[in-house]
DNA sequence: AGCCAGGCCCATT
DNA sequence: AATGGGCATGGC
């Protein structure tokens, strides 16, 4: 299948962290796993070569029917978020399991995306269905909830195991991710900071990378940093941030969230290295 | 080698 | 309500 696309490039998309289950390839052309699909994605310009997955399940994955163009032009209305854009044109919000991405960000606590990477792909192989070659699918509530604390440990997630095995009983015991997706977003993150190993900015990506709740705004310690260098001028505390965020970046705080998240991380690459 | 990582839990105040 | 120590493990 070919698509034509805007507002689109594959590799930021794969690398901006809200997905860890996106390989490279070649130069734009990547390999992902989207619920039970092994899915490829080849890039030439506005041109997109999909295989593994269906038209629909492309537009809904990759948010498509949104007009990121518009976001963008709002946003070019302040100077530092323009330069950032710069950085990340072709970034969009991925639409994601919900028990994929809550596991996924309960892991990324205290933790570097390589290794997150690595925990995620070893939960997938040892608990989850086989789907094609050696390709797994991310596990089942029910599947997962079968893992031992000791078991999880052995996938490389740490002091973190204890909080997805809590999680996961929790979820199988009948709290509904479905269902509280449709709260108003305070709601939605209250309900979602009872699970154990979700604070606020677990909560905050949940919402973002798979419930669609676009002014959401994650703060981790780069955002954090980049925040208070860029906007604010000073140290202040992480709820803050947030509040400030917030109010300044509207209803699609999470997509700005992205570019200047997408932007720090390539700055630092280049002048860190 | 040693610091730090897309934070959260928990005890203390 | 606010603060701070502790946390498994490995990437760089």
């Amino acid at each position: 299948m070919k698509i034509n696309v805007s507002d689109f490039n594959i590799e930021q998309i794969a690398e901006s962290g809200q997905c860890f289950r996106w390989n490279k390839i070649d130069d734009m052309h990547y390999m992902g796993i989207i619920e039970h699909n092994v899915c490829e994605v080849k890039q030439s310009g506005n041109i997109v070569e999909v295989h593994g997955i269906d038209e629909e399940k492309f537009i809904n994955y990759f948010d498509i029917k949104r007009d990121y163009n518009e976001i963008k032009r709002f946003y070019m209305k302040d100077d530092i978020l323009t330069s950032a854009i710069k950085y990340g044109e072709g970034i969009r919000i991925l639409n994601q399991d919900k028990f994929e991405v809550l596991i996924s960000f309960i892991i990324s606590a205290n933790n570097n995306i390589p290794r997150i990477k690595k925990s995620v792909e070893a939960i997938s192989r040892r608990f989850g269905q086989k789907i094609e070659g050696e390709f797994y699918a991310f596990p089942t509530p029910l599947e997962l909830s079968k893992a031992t604390e000791e078991e999880l440990k052995a996938c490389g997630v740490g002091f973190r195991a204890r909080y997805i095995y809590k999680t996961c009983k929790d979820i199988l015991n009948g709290f509904d991710l479905d269902e509280i997706s449709k709260l108003p977003i305070s709601e939605c993150k209250k309900e979602l900071m009872k699970l154990t190993g979700v604070g606020s900015k677990v909560a905050d990506c949940v919402m973002l990378f798979s419930m669609q709740k676009f002014d959401a705004f994650p703060v981790d310690v780069w955002i954090k940093r980049i925040m208070e260098e860029l906007y604010i001028k000073s140290e202040v505390n992480i709820k803050e941030v947030e509040r400030f965020s917030k109010e300044r970046f509207k209803d699609y705080a999470g997509i700005a969230q992205q570019y200047l998240f997408f932007y720090v991380r390539e700055r630092e690459k280049a002048t860190g290295q």
